[in-house]
DNA sequence: GTGAAAGCGCTAACAC
DNA sequence: GTGTTAGCGCTTTCAC
């Protein structure tokens, strides 16, 4: 703690006036004279008055922090996202605090769960992907802490989410992979229940459709989103009946996955078996070959999410809201075919 | 919020006994009958009591918040730290603030100016590579908020700290490479005036002389700890009078630039010049050629130092320590001559 | 438009 | 060992 701050008291003291009209005055409700108010506030910022969040949450019942839960923070992708939330947090005088599930549904449960009553406000949530049930979630809501979603969304829930556009990008991705030659081009997915893995599917076939190609149903696998289930996907689709000649990972992890399968199997990676990825994780750039992918806008997610967050928060009956922001095709060396 | 909570009030009503003696019995003081005591405990636990952490901070004049101030949170390791740091806040119902500084030494000052009196009990920091004034953190402390440092700490300050064993990894990594035939070794530093880069250095001349080699000033170069500053430093050493043999990078990310500059320059990483990092991050294992590198207890540093600051938070005067965690050096392709 | 006063849930003297 | 009471700094009726 630092030492003995200035309190609505003080202020009150030294202008001969109430500790109500000073409160008033400081939160702009529009009933103090507006002279009075003016003394006030020049008063306040030349003593450096800070609320005291304690005394403020205990006499409104809100403590002026929001909590994230996501399934880690040690990736590009979740990181930058962490850090726009942040900036946003920052700027609004609000707390947050860390909640990471490490991709468990039991432990996100368990947070949940034990989520303390007035430990915060409102949740940030990107949900573990192997949730299959989100009423918990629900339960929080209608409990009355708004959560806005992010990236990994419970699809039921009716309330505001952030997410890029799974289904464009998935679209461009396939779109340059149709483009650059490839014609029999497979889909290492997602979490099925994911509105994510959903949208990039869908982004996928319809991919296809547009230029008169077809998927294969053993072309589509559902595994986790680790670097270790791309790997073992790749393994399952060079072993099907119908080899395919390019790949499009739900994103770069599984991707980097299935180009350690390739190089184990000496199979050329660009020449023989297109790759693309999506998310621009600063390892697209650095592995060998060089892997195109789809850039997220992670950082922008992070503070879009914050500011809705906020919203909710201080307006009382803010309508929930989906945003979806663009990404960007980025490519490389694992698309070239020559 | 959640819903109506529980209260000390509900408790002492139900037990038909005072407030106060429900809240002793609660913060484990010791003047109170060991009967009541368990009548009260096993009623709270019952109605899921949980304290109200505002009431508290707010008569206590605490707020069970500690600030984060480092660099960035977007690399392995300092996520990695984080999550550390995360489980033990989560594990004492610690809320945690971050605050980013870009590895910025005035927005680093920013913060610490405007952090708000009673916004957090304590800190956990690592400061900006190129901060060379500490006075700030020094009035921090002055005024009552405590303060631990980890991984980039300030030299000068008396507190608790928390580091890897840089001495030792940076020896060992060096050994390594004598051992491994590589003679004319140079070493690509960090900023001058941090603990972490001297002490770094100091394994690497320790090492240089305890296999009776040299070292020459053109041989040490100090900068910032980015990719780019790897990269610029390795262009500077194959540019200078005498060309080393090999280098020994003060983080993995130097490394890695260091590898990208002679991948430019056509020089055959391992067999004509041996790299070698620090971190062990996860792209080590991903580029081609793999790097060897000295692996940093991340995550051990992250619990150990949210365990200190807790101590100073609870014990009146804990005594400041110092903690040194070690490291391991993991051998890959990077430092293989044939 | 402004003030007085109660109260948010808890801690910490101070009595007994 | 336990109860009473006065705050912590703020918001919010309720008067005026």
């Amino acid at each position: 703690m630092l030492q003995s701050q200035v309190t609505i008291k003080d202020i009150a003291k030294i202008l001969n006036i109430s500790i109500s009209t000073v409160s008033r005055a400081l939160r702009d409700t529009y009933d103090v004279n507006s002279d009075t108010k003016e003394k006030i506030l020049s008063l306040a910022s030349e003593l450096h008055y800070v609320p005291n969040y304690n005394a403020m949450g205990l006499a409104k019942g809100t403590n002026h922090t929001i909590g994230i839960i996501l399934p880690f923070i040690t990736n590009y992708y979740f990181s930058t996202v962490i850090t726009g939330i942040q900036e946003l947090a920052y700027d609004n005088n609000y707390n947050i605090v860390l909640f990471v599930t490490n991709d468990s549904s039991e432990k996100e449960l368990e947070i949940i769960q034990n989520l303390a009553v007035s430990r915060v406000d409102g949740l940030l949530v990107c949900v573990a992907s192997d949730s299959n049930s989100f009423t918990h979630f629900q339960d929080i809501i209608n409990r009355g802490t708004p959560i806005v979603f992010f990236d990994k969304v419970a699809n039921d829930i009716k309330t505001s989410k952030v997410m890029q556009d799974d289904f464009n990008g998935a679209f461009e991705a396939v779109e340059h992979l149709i483009k650059s030659g490839y014609r029999k081009i497979a889909h290492i997915a997602g979490s099925k229940r994911l509105t994510l893995t959903q949208r990039r599917l869908q982004g996928y076939l319809a991919a296809l459709k547009k230029y008169g190609l077809t998927s294969r149903d053993e072309w589509i696998i559902h595994s986790g989103f680790s670097q270790q289930d791309g790997e073992n996907d790749m393994y399952a689709l060079l072993e099907c009946g119908h080899r395919p000649d390019a790949i499009f990972a739900v994103n770069d992890r599984k991707a980097l996955g299935a180009i350690i399968a390739l190089k184990n199997k000496n199979i050329p990676i660009g020449k023989k078996m297109g790759v693309i990825g999506f998310t621009n994780d600063p390892l697209s750039s650095i592995i060998s070959p060089s892997l195109t992918t789809v850039a997220e806008p992670a950082f922008e997610i992070g503070k879009r999410s914050c500011e809705l967050l906020l919203k909710h928060l201080t307006k009382k009956h803010f309508c929930p809201e989906e945003v979806i922001l663009p990404g960007k095709l980025i490519v490389r060396e694992s698309t070239q075919r020559s």
